[in-house]
DNA sequence: GTTTACAAACCAAGCGCTTGCTTGGTATTG
DNA sequence: CAATACCAAGCAAGCGCTTGGTTTGTAAAC
């Protein structure tokens, strides 16, 4: 399934909004400011000024602002999820998924959902208690995937290093890229990225 | 020079406030504050509160609310950068030389210096243009130190892939550290960890 | 094929509260 | 007796969100 049949078949569950509707604008919207400007520093008037209406109407789609925040980590997790999940289904050695991981994340956190997976990183600390609880359950899900081919390879002996410990080391080393990656300007590809971290980690 | 020699000569070259100073107490409470709710979050009463005066009294102590956000990162990344440089002067082979600076940086990330260095890397969205670019020129310096001791790791084929990408990538990873590891509780150490993050890089 | 019905989407206005910061005055300290 | 540190009070602006009413899209009823 390529990555655009996988968002069409999310949309038809109703699991992310479309990104045409005018939920899914907003949305969009939302995720672009809470990385630009951050979550408290958006207003709800930037918000409905972004989609063109007016900052209450904005309540019709929404109940609170927190709402709109947790919307977009829900979605953006539940999509990407899935990519992943499709991605280490198509590699074969464990050595290739943790490739595809990473070459697949990297994506998500540089590419369209860029802004997106920058809020479900950096803004979590904005989100209630109980957001916050339904969140990390779907991260769970999400950390599983990594886990079970870290934990492969370090079987094979391939990993020097805890598989718990070197995700965490991951998450930091690619969300991080966001602040200073851009695959435009400078020579260095999504895959060039993605062989710099193997070999940094010597695979 | 012992990590405690060092802050007390900064303090006497007035780079850094004294802890126990009325501004140095602040600026701890502010970095506390700032790590725990974010900038955005924290009010000047609740600052106030923390070191328990009127919120308008701190105006007699900063210009404004985030002049107190640019001093807790300027004398953090003096401290740092002069923490760090002593670390590495200790050490004799290159790799020696970057196992203390990991470990210095750690030991800054989850350390007594923590909620300060969590702002510097997580708050700097909120800081005006002109302070950020103050805050961008100390952290350059600091930057230098860690490229020295990669490029000296690379021309010895010790090191696979681009220091630069590589420093960028331990940025992410270390900083991200704040978010999970707890020194205290579970196994383990500050070495251990240490460890973990030099076995990741085959090292 | 026009009319009617109704919900969804939106606007204009503003409420109540919190925010960063100011002001004028009072202790405290060397 | 000056300078420093602080308090008590409050202002102007901006915040999230509510309200009452209007427009728009859709589809059945006639």
């Amino acid at each position: 399934m390529s990555p655009n049949q996988i968002l069409q078949s999310l949309i038809a569950e109703q699991l992310v909004s479309d990104p045409n509707s005018a939920r899914g604008r907003l949305l969009n919207e939302a995720a672009r400011l809470f990385r630009d400007k951050g979550y408290e520093r958006t207003t709800v008037r930037d918000l409905a000024a972004a989609v063109g209406i007016q900052s209450g109407s904005l309540f019709h789609h929404f109940r609170t602002k927190e709402e709109i925040l947790k919307a977009v980590m829900v979605e953006t997790i539940r999509l990407n999820t899935a990519l992943m999940q499709a991605a280490a289904d198509r590699a074969g050695s464990p050595r290739d998924k943790l490739r595809a991981l990473i070459r697949t994340e990297l994506e998500s956190i540089n590419g369209q959902t860029g802004e997106a997976m920058a809020v479900l990183v950096y803004e979590w600390r904005s989100l209630s208690e109980s957001s916050r609880a339904e969140v990390l359950k779907l991260r769970d899900v999400y950390e599983g995937l990594w886990l079970s081919v870290l934990e492969e390879l370090s079987g094979k002996g391939q990993l020097k290093a805890d598989p718990f410990i070197v995700r965490r080391m991951l998450t930091g080393a690619l969300s991080w890229t966001v602040t200073w990656y851009k695959p435009e300007r400078g020579g260095l590809t999504p895959d060039g990225l993605t062989d710099q971290v193997m070999a940094m980690m010597g695979l």
